[in-house]
DNA sequence: ACCTGAACACCGTTCAAGT
DNA sequence: ACCTGAACACCGTTCAAGT
């Protein structure tokens, strides 16, 4: 099989591949470069260091991000972004840690940034305020997308019965022992979709727009 | 010097103290081991596996939090948990990431989660409505803390002049340009109480209590 | 039970060398 | 300009050996 020649975007499509097939440990250069078929320093022409690896993958992935069409009424849009953000997340479950820590960088990953942007001054909000109500969005979709993709509450499953947490620990904790089993078993997609409404509502009343 | 016994928490203590001083990518076991005093596989006799670590000093970080008094009233000790979390997470801004991608499973730390749920039971949801209420507000706190300590927006400062983001590819986003010098700097404390009480409201509105 | 050194299969990255 | 192998200073972890 003839190799394709490396190039930055065949680099970090390879990677976010291999973050999605083998998990976040396995983004290491020399593994990539194995699964490029080069020597491990050949990556090193084209990504000067492991972090910039790591962001362009982050990039790759939110390139996929379908922009709203500009005539979108402006929260519909607002809307629509924040569900690409999660959409893209599921499609790439393992890229999660690292794609809630840096906002998209890319050239193209930064006109969904500017879309959301585009939504809430069209909805009248000014510069500052707009900043404030996209800050107050991703803090809800990147702590959404955190607790589900994450498996965040995974340690606390069958009602503290797992291997994680021993049920004796659970013995003075009464409220503990009764929620625990409803923690980690839920309907996401319809908790999403609520917590967006409410989340927009609460900016719309609070900038009276 | 005489070097304190090794022990789990002597272990964990160190661990985090080396994430404070060093960040994240410094804690590994044989930096430890260094930090101790010890052959790296001394502390394999007392923690099995370096996940176990991690775990161990992300337990030793929230351990910290200071539990509301038992008869304060529910959304008054709900609002001090999810505050406790934040402060914690200041003190210790290089675990951020760590902090974020599980809830505390110590049984010290777990008093905490006790009385969060309490403090929802207590306000009359009953235990599959708290584990709602309990998912959305872990979302709010988890993302904003994300944002802040994670400098998610540093990328974007500077109006896209910094060395992360070249001028050039903001020509066509001009809603990027007026809004990103408003992103990275802003009021993160007032920012954080307005967002929770917006939260909260919408929880009781939503649950009707 | 607790601690250790040597060894193994990995990392990211520098450097000198090739085309 | 692009790719490479050898080398360096690291990793986590197994194993056999010590107390």
């Amino acid at each position: 099989m003839a190799r394709p020649p490396l190039s930055r975007d065949a680099i970090f499509r390879a990677g976010l591949d291999l973050v999605d097939r083998e998990g976040i440990d396995a983004l290491t250069m020399r593994r990539l470069a194995r699964a490029l078929g080069v020597a491990p320093m050949s990556i090193y022409t084209h990504v000067p260091k492991k972090e910039d690896l790591v962001v362009g993958v982050v990039n790759e992935a939110t390139t996929k991000m379908v922009l709203p069409p500009p005539e979108t009424p402006p929260w519909d849009a607002m809307r629509a972004v924040i569900r690409e953000f999660r959409r893209v997340a599921h499609l790439h479950p393992n890229l999660v840690p690292l794609i809630t820590r840096q906002p998209p960088t890319g050239v193209d990953s930064l006109r969904i940034l500017e879309s959301a942007l585009d939504a809430l001054r069209r909805a009248g909000l000014d510069p500052a305020a707009t900043a404030r109500a996209y800050r107050i969005s991703s803090s809800f979709a990147i702590g959404f997308v955190s607790l589900e993709s994450g498996g965040y509450f995974r340690p606390l499953e069958d009602g503290g019965g797992s291997r994680r947490l021993d049920l004796e620990s659970l013995q003075g904790m009464p409220r503990l022992m009764e929620v625990a089993p409803h923690l980690a078993t839920w309907d996401s997609d319809a908790e999403f979709e609520s917590g967006m409404d409410v989340m927009i509502d609460a900016i719309r009343r609070s900038f009276g727009v």
